[in-house]
DNA sequence: GTCTATACAAAGATAGAC
DNA sequence: GTCTATCTTTGTATAGAC
């Protein structure tokens, strides 16, 4: 059952063109005159759906996590789905971000600016970080149990490294339009879970 | 032979601030303001060394790449320097950004935000990762020659993964505040490149 | 080289009409 | 919900005195 929508169109327009310019530009340098322009409206008629900017900030990084977290949650609870299957779940919006939009994860474009952001914020995509490298490492664990992987040491190390990985080839990609960056990663990374000791 | 200093002791202390700056809160949020502060002279004062933001993006850019590459160049030029030296040097700055200051890389940092920044600053963060990746993948080559290494694929995938995965680190390990996040990503990088087949 | 003063634009935000 | 109008602050940048 999927949840009533809780926010107006206008609001979802809004955090949608908010999310797209954060992944592009980052957040201190998109404004509401941005979103007012692409949206057709007065900036002031913002304000209306988010009083202030760290409101909006806030807003799309929870939908964004929220989005995210759902779906990774629904996959690792099937215990029938393989960790290998779970790994290519993981990348895809990884290459569709390279391959289709030049977006980054939004939390790793905000983490570019760590400090200039308001604390309700950071605390955010901190959490979000965290999140994610616990399921590489639940990942991680379910294949080396089921002998599908065989990596060397705690799989909490891998899950940091496969994140980290992901991560900076989709920063890196974008700065040097080298497509296969992503793929490239993927690649080595697949082997390195693979690999025996 | 070391270079005579061609800029005056306060434009370099002007670089020195806005590097920092650059790599906590990036370029979009950052002003000529903040380095007055820091400096204890007027923002005004700050034009006549570098009459606009672009340009002093740019010197500070520029600054930071040939300090970087110069020190890398001279490493791999002394065929003596084994594979792993070469990559336990690589690794230094940032185990010292991510030990002791809270930076990131400079040029990371700026990648987040990229689509904000003037273009002449987009071209020079693209040659600098692909210059950088180009030093790991000979690195790489010479690891594989001597024996040192024995990892999978290409060289050129292995330094992409091992500059994805650095750069990256550096940014999560902000965010989380997790101090071991780059020694846990190294530690599986070296696994990695030793890797047998 | 640094200062004061100032210009100009853009930012986030609020008040009140419709 | 959206508008116009306005406020306040901050940003980059310039002119000219010292």
């Amino acid at each position: 059952m999927p949840e009533p929508q809780p926010r107006s169109n206008t609001a979802e327009e809004i955090l949608d063109i908010a999310e797209m310019l954060i992944q592009t530009r980052g957040y201190s340098a998109f404004s509401y005159q941005d979103i007012a322009t692409k949206l057709g409206i007065r900036k002031a008629s913002i304000h209306y759906h988010f009083p202030t900017k760290l409101s909006l900030g806030v807003a799309v990084v929870e939908r964004y996590m929220a989005r995210i977290e759902s779906i990774l949650a629904s996959l690792i609870a099937d215990q029938t789905n393989t960790a290998m299957y779970l790994f290519d779940c993981y990348t895809v919006p990884y290459l569709e971000f390279a391959d289709t939009t030049d977006r980054i994860c939004l939390c790793g474009a905000l983490a570019g600016e760590f400090h200039a952001l308001p604390s309700e914020m950071q605390e955010r995509i901190g959490r979000f970080f965290q999140g994610q490298q616990n399921w590489l490492a639940r990942m991680s664990k379910r294949g080396r149990n089921s002998g599908e992987f065989d990596f060397a040491g705690p799989a909490t190390r891998m899950a940091a490294t496969i994140f980290s990985a992901l991560q900076g080839a989709l920063i890196i990609k974008r700065a040097t339009g080298n497509a296969t960056e992503l793929r490239d990663v993927i690649a080595v990374l697949k082997s390195q879970l693979r690999a025996s000791r």
